[in-house]
DNA sequence: TTTACCTTTGACCAGTTGGTTAAATTATTT
DNA sequence: AAATAATTTAACCAACTGGTCAAAGGTAAA
């Protein structure tokens, strides 16, 4: 607990958010949540109904935690070099504060897409834009700004930024066995590194 | 069943393939394995003593089918372009065709990375060898021929390869949701023109 | 104090799950 | 054919799991 003074709903989800990010839907137990929070497990059910719904809520909190903040940097009037830098800066800050929450997120939805479905839907509805299109054309502008090569394509650089920011954090202990000698201090150093790293990688990728 | 004439052993693990990289350890129901497989449940004990033996199994399988082929590649001798384009023609298609499978060992290792160090352990030794210090070596040679930028890093090349190449497929549920608008066959006509943009995607960010 | 409401608890339940076992069936050897 | 070993099955079990419920504790209004 980080707030001694929380109520009880608030235990339960900051909980409930630990053993679900750590050990996914179907490897969570409510009793550990209980137990966790310091509580009955029966309370679990007086707040959130059922397992299902406890853990919507926590998929929800971690999902706008996510998505919000860096689809604004994607979403605002800036210069796409500039814009860039912005989005990984943010980005790796919340990956790396969150190191389970996006293996946690893609692997729920890989299992259950249909009923993530409904959450996804009001979580983007919530922020009322869709962030690719903008991104898409940013990238144009660039190219008749004469900044970045003609062959860029918008939707594969905006995957290839996802990936090479959040790849390394969520697939860490593969990477750090097969790169590292599975040493977890050299990989926090490799990390460390990864803005400037990741920001280079891209723009040098990119621009004419 | 891709074979009728297949023993019963076979025919089990191929079973247990698909439903453990579907829905992970906890998720998996030995139940729907044997009806998968078309036998009995007891048979699963007999075959393989219990859940952990198989699950084990079939996380080598998995595993030794991914590893040592783009492993291979990148410890051959070979100019460094040259390697790159085999190593991601040759991951892509992997993956492509084991689509579950890189979600799958991420977050089973993440899960539980001491209860799958031993089979990683195996896995490499069987190899005997080690990919990434090789790949180093080629990174400096192709600096001294100046053929690529001098702070190019080779530990963050090779984890960003990976990482734009395994992330677009792991991710599909929620790339294809923030950027494609959950069209499936979009995200098919995405995918299919991968190879050629990850090649020059890398190639355009390292060379001189 | 009494009443009414909200919160918390322990005991309990029905369904599920991995695993066992003894018997039946099939294949192999003598 | 008989015997021996390997494979397959059905019935069963103990432990676990999400969830319920009636009762107890606590709090604020009357």
């Amino acid at each position: 607990m980080t707030e001694l003074n929380k109520d009880t709903e608030g235990k339960i989800l900051e909980a409930a958010q630990d053993v679900f990010t750590e050990k996914g839907m179907s490897g969570t137990r409510m009793q550990e949540i209980a137990d966790k929070a310091g509580i009955n497990k029966s309370l679990l059910h007086y707040y959130y109904r059922s397992k299902e719904k406890l853990f919507g809520a926590v998929f929800k909190t971690v999902l706008t935690r996510f998505l919000p903040k860096t689809l604004k940097i994607l979403n605002a009037e800036m210069p796409l070099f500039e814009k860039i830098e912005k989005f990984v800066d943010a980005y790796l800050d919340i990956i790396m504060k969150n190191p389970s929450a996006p293996i946690f997120l893609i692997n729920e939805m890989h299992k259950n897409p249909n009923g993530i479905a409904s959450i996804m839907i009001n979580a983007f509805t919530d922020m009322g834009f869709h962030p690719a299109e903008r991104f898409a054309v940013d990238v144009e502008t660039a190219k008749k700004q004469g900044l970045i090569r003609d062959d860029v394509n918008a939707k594969h650089l905006f995957v290839n930024m996802m990936s090479i920011c959040i790849f390394p954090v969520a697939a860490r202990p593969l990477l750090q066995r097969i790169g590292f000698d599975n040493n977890s201090k050299d990989y926090d150093l490799f990390l460390s590194v990864r803005k400037t790293e990741v920001r280079n990688f891209i723009i040098n990728s990119i621009k004419k």
